[in-house]
RNA sequence: CGGGAUGUAGCGUAGCCCGGUUAUCGCGCCUGGUUUGGGACCAGGAGGUCGCAAGUUCGAAUCUUGCCAUCCCGACCA
């Protein structure tokens, strides 16, 4: 019941809210009904009405990503592509610094090599996508339609890489003998295909895009490093990139990737509190380099199994950026990730003003150009100044200048900066300098806000009462003593739908006593409900 | 995948309960003109096999079934 009448609510909202009354809107004169329908067709659900379809909203509305036909599927527009080449860029290059190089593994895994190493198998078996024939034919009782060709049946079924461990060890085999050989430091950029249930545009899709990092270590002690440094190098985008605030943390194991001895995370938080997982960095042990008969002779020559890491983020950053710092007008994107850093808007009155202003323009587009901000010089004549205010609000360029004559005339511009809605006239003498230090400010500005939020909204409870409480009442995390038990984790999930999200490293330690047993612990841990 | 809801032009929708000429309205789009400091205006125009597929019927947007997609609640998960 719950769920019918709310979702009527999410299917008609912006009509219904938007006109209080189908019927009045109709009624009213003409002028005012066109207002009306022209802010509804372009208005975003606000976050309290419903905050999944503000989400959509922005992200379709916002130009990021569109449906596709299959199921689960999304075409990823060219602004949302913009978004995601810049963090590969960033990323990108981390890695390469960190000494890193990148290849490319196949997309197919046949399936021996899939179900080799048997706890990642089991992990991934419920969603993967499989590969049985290789032919399509005509169908006879079906004019013009084609039909699977029995007689092309794979002899061995190809699994769709869910993630690529299975056939990278299995390459790595063959890489390997000596301790020369090592570290082997890999990371492919990818596609990769995992059957979900329930999809979500960006933070959940049938297929996704990422970074898979593969690596092979000598020691222990190396490959725990290796993992440990890129999820520093994770965190670090995450903050000073994306201005999302991150914990960096162990994953709880239950909450570990299949295959794995360890996984570190760091989780993010959104506007409704709710936890994202925006990255992990595993240690593997040796259980791939086992699972594939991966050795290597040491310096003594003693034969050993490498011991390896795996890490990865994917276009599911994207969702955390746009949920992490947009409002009820549309996108917020931090200047260091913006596709557009600076939009011109002129506003003029016939051709001559236009010339009077373009020649300013360009000065200040070079000059911006030259420090490298992107900047977009928006003279198109179809749209209005105040359409253009708001489309580019829309997209999240975190700034916008308009110029017209009254401004020539006082040698200034009018500069807005999207995350404050702010507005101030600027000189335009040594405007660049300006604007980029204002890119600056943004840019902090939007992370220190969310690190706010974040630090308002993680709260300890002492009680399995407080915890209950504060779940359904308080959005964000809950910091709290756990018996570190499997069970003890898996009923609090079964009981208030919150997870483990992460022990976070260098957490302190304290005495106390399991929220929900009883039962002595020595640190508190971070619960939340997740995405 | 289980429970619930929805699907009519690029977008938002009326009509559906109670089957019946040419499917409603607005935005957007195209052409011409006037405009331009917060989503402009006038005139003319194009755009739909009513999500897809079957079925019932003389006749289906409307009734039935299946499928697909989306949203909400679960389970799963980056």
């Amino acid at each position: 019941m719950v769920a019918k009448s709310k979702n009527s609510i999410s299917k008609k909202s912006s009509y219904k809210i938007k006109n209080k009354n189908p019927l009045q809107a109709k009624q009213q004169s003409k002028k005012n009904k066109l207002k009306t329908y022209i802010l509804m067709s372009k208005e975003i659900t606000s976050r309290a009405q419903d905050y999944s379809q503000w989400y959509n909203d922005l992200v379709l509305k916002g130009g990021l990503a569109d449906y596709s036909a299959g199921r689960g599927c999304m075409v990823i527009k060219p602004y949302g592509y913009a978004l995601w080449e810049n963090m590969q860029a960033q990323l990108d290059k981390m890695f390469k610094e960190t000494g890193h190089e990148n290849a490319y593994f196949p997309l197919f895994v046949p399936k021996s090599l899939f179900e080799a190493e048997e706890k990642n198998a089991e992990g991934f078996a419920k969603e993967c996508a499989v590969v049985t024939h290789y032919r399509l034919k005509s169908d006879p009782d079906n004019k013009g339609k084609l039909m699977v060709d029995p007689e092309a049946k794979l002899e061995e079924e190809l699994i769709v890489r869910p993630t690529s461990e299975a056939i990278i060890w299995n390459t790595y085999k063959g890489w390997i003998q000596s301790y020369r050989d090592l570290p082997l430091l890999i990371n492919q950029w990818a596609n990769v295909v995992r059957w979900e249930m329930r999809t979500r545009l960006f933070l959940r899709t049938a297929e996704f895009l990422w970074q898979e990092g593969h690596t092979a270590h000598a020691t222990k002690k190396e490959a725990v490093a290796e993992t440990e440094l890129i999820l520093g190098i994770y965190a670090e985008f995450a903050e000073t990139f994306m201005a999302t605030p991150v914990i960096k943390g162990l994953k709880t194991a239950n909450e570990r990737f299949a295959g794995a001895e360890e996984t570190y995370c760091i989780e993010a938080m959104m506007q409704d509190g709710k936890a994202l997982q925006a990255g992990t960095s595993h240690f593997l042990g040796q259980n791939f380099a086992k699972a594939f008969d991966v050795k290597f002779t040491d310096k003594e020559n003693k034969l050993d199994y490498v011991w390896a890491s795996s890490w990865g983020v994917s276009t599911r950053l994207i969702g955390a950026l746009v949920m992490a710092h947009s409002d009820d007008e549309g996108l917020v994107l931090p200047p260091k990730l913006a596709p557009i850093q600076v939009v011109i808007v002129p506003i003029f009155k016939g051709e001559e003003q236009k010339q009077l202003i373009d020649k300013k323009v360009t000065v200040l587009l070079q000059h911006l150009k030259l420090a490298g901000v992107k900047v977009k010089y928006d003279d198109n004549d179809n749209n209005r100044p105040g359409w253009k205010f708001a489309e580019y609000e829309m997209k999240g360029v975190p700034v916008r200048i308009a110029i017209g004559a009254r401004d020539l005339a006082n040698n200034v511009v009018e500069v807005a900066r999207r995350d404050t809605k702010e507005k101030m006239s600027m000189c335009i003498d040594g405007l660049a300098e300006n604007i980029i230090k204002l890119l600056e400010d943004i840019q902090v500005a939007i992370y220190e806000k969310a690190r706010l939020f974040r630090d308002e909204h993680i709260t300890k409870a002492d009680s399995w009462d407080e915890f209950v409480q504060l779940l359904d009442g308080k959005a964000g995390f809950i910091s709290a003593h756990w018996d570190g038990t499997p069970q003890t984790e898996e009923k609090i999930k079964d009981l208030a739908k919150a997870t483990i999200r992460c022990i976070p490293l260098n957490n302190k330690q304290e005495e106390g006593n399991c929220i929900l047993t009883g039962a002595a612990s020595t640190q508190r841990v971070l619960f939340a409900r997740a995405y």
